[in-house]
DNA sequence: CTGTTAGCGCTTTCAT
DNA sequence: ATGAAAGCGCTAACAG
């Protein structure tokens, strides 16, 4: 197959030609150079046969002659869990708003790579810098070379001064409040692998908190962040001898798969069992049985992750960012009053 | 706040100062030129240099050289629907197969732009070209310019010759053929917007093939691809004199409100009212009633996508593709026998 | 077998 | 107030 000869756009000397001026001078008034001062008549020249002529810069040009991209990679664990949807959704926007463009990456998650294997992206002058969540708790080298321009998001990597994250202790503790609340004395927190940096968090603020309200945790870890993985804590959980009263779920599809879990072993919501989920999403409303939630500020994330992006390449200081748009607590109706042990 | 100068990867011409060559014949050789013959030992001494050197070819300088850019843009109309997310995880692993980056760009819902607001992505050469999923049927014209290398995936624009669908016609007739076996005679299709591509083609492969089977055919068509939409539908339904007793529903949202309308109206799933899904999630195995639904091929899809746009920018001629891969009635507990009209 | 040359389209100093 | 010239890093046509 023969490559096509692509059409080519009016490039700058065409729109110098017909204006009958420089091109150098076509740039510095299309771009607004503010210390160039042209005359008023030649500027309307230009901008007349810039627009006859249909005239678009060229990205690559610019990008070679500037050594700048205008374009963001953002590496993604697994676009199947919403939340990473949610995160990609904020940053698309942001940077859009700011005049970058972004490349999505999903992370295989049979072959997870480590972080500093999407070095190259900025080295081959692909992107400017990288927004990367595939970090693991173990892997703490990360994109040593400060030569690339990166922030890890929603999970904390490298050495710290460029994580961006939520404030998931504040989440938790608030979900905690409205177990203690409702009576509730023994609870149970379901959640992904602990190696992932979200949920050590959440599992440490959880044992710092219950700890202070006298209330018993248990933590479960689902070995994978799937709906199977949660039914099989679910059915750990209604068959242990001294079942927790409130189950907070680290994500949406656990929550399904605890769901079903529940149901099979007629363990009632929220009669017998609470349920609070750490994801929220609309479908959460129209479940059989409502399910209460954390709104968590996942587009704020994403935002604020593209912000602290380019803060980075525009030479700004290492400095970890915590988004701090406040969480709220979807009050349904999968949380009752604790009953009393047997 | 200043711009940092970037730390400059070697470049080509590192390389042969170090093996003490040209650049040309370094890049002859790091490209595996095959018109060259090299000496092999020049070559070795070469690749010795690149690694020593840690070259990384500087893809914005080879765009420009070769006026291709290495990456496809592709315009989703909304993240949040998970099917979207399942072409755009398709076609990323596609385009990365063929060594292609891609930019995701999702439309505003709130503001969406016809097709050819897009172009400019091409024109000022950000991507090679774009896959397209914004458009309605109203827009026939879309991206006329031919310099400008595009495909519809999922949904049809232009003036054909670029689109790259599924048998939706063919998993209409899954379902009827599905519902006929479970002797329903009178059914619902509780679909998006009818402006939309695929509801179209869905809506109108259901007239025919019930009509053809002398079935009665209701069809209901949410405004938006929501919840709180196919809620509001799902109580049409609930509510109707002659209510259908089997209902097939567009998309996952749709489903979720559906479902939540029949159980407050106390129609009894499946006993009552029969239902399956056009969108197959892991979540729907694991929901009161698990609902039955048809597999599309979606990932197949985004990778047909790019293949088909690669096509395009490498000069092939304009050509339709349907994506035939095998669709699957997934048969869950949401369908059941039929109830004699009262 | 390898070097020379030219140029992709743009911006930016320097000169006038 | 505008033009000239240089060069970002690479590749491909042409020489030798």
């Amino acid at each position: 197959m023969e490559a096509v000869p692509r059409r080519r756009t009016a490039r700058l000397a065409d729109v110098a030609g017909i204006a009958g001026v420089h091109p150098s001078t076509v740039s510095r008034v299309l771009n607004g150079d503010p210390s160039a001062a042209v005359r008023p008549e030649t500027s309307k020249r230009i901008h007349d046969a810039a627009r006859q002529a249909h005239y678009r810069p060229n990205t690559m040009a610019r990008a070679l002659r500037g050594s700048r991209t205008g374009s963001l990679g953002m590496v993604v664990p697994m676009l199947r869990n919403p939340i990473w949807v949610r995160l990609q959704a904020g940053a698309l926007h942001r940077a859009q708003e700011r005049g970058y463009v972004v490349m999505i990456i999903e992370e295989s998650p049979d072959a997870p790579h480590p972080a500093v294997d999407y070095r190259y992206l900025v080295e081959e002058s692909r992107v400017d810098g990288l927004m990367l969540a595939n970090a693991l708790r173990g892997q703490r080298s990360a994109v040593s070379d400060p030569g690339v321009a990166h922030v890890f998001f929603n999970r904390r990597g490298g050495r710290g001064g460029n994580n961006v994250v939520m404030d998931e202790a504040g989440a938790v503790r608030l979900v905690i409040e409205h177990a203690v609340e409702y009576g509730h004395r023994s609870i149970a927190l379901l959640d992904g692998d602990s190696e992932v940096d979200t949920v050590a968090r959440r599992v440490r603020a959880a044992r710092a908190h219950c700890a202070r309200r006298g209330i018993e945790l248990q933590v479960l870890h689902c070995t994978d962040p799937t709906e199977e993985s949660g039914y099989l804590a679910g059915q750990q959980i209604a068959s242990s001898l001294q079942p927790p009263t409130l189950c907070a779920v680290g994500s949406l599809n656990q929550l399904f798969g605890l769901r079903a879990a529940l149901r099979e072993a007629k363990v009632s919501v929220p009669r017998d069992m609470s349920v609070v989920s750490f994801d929220e999403d609309e479908c959460l409303a129209y479940l059989d049985v409502p399910v209460t939630s954390v709104s968590m500020p996942l587009a704020e994330l994403g935002a604020a992750s593209v912000d602290a992006l380019l803060d980075r390449i525009n030479g700004g200081a290492a400095r970890d960012v915590v988004v701090r748009t406040p969480m709220t607590l979807v009050r349904r109706e999968s949380v009752a009053r604790a009953r009393r042990r047997p």
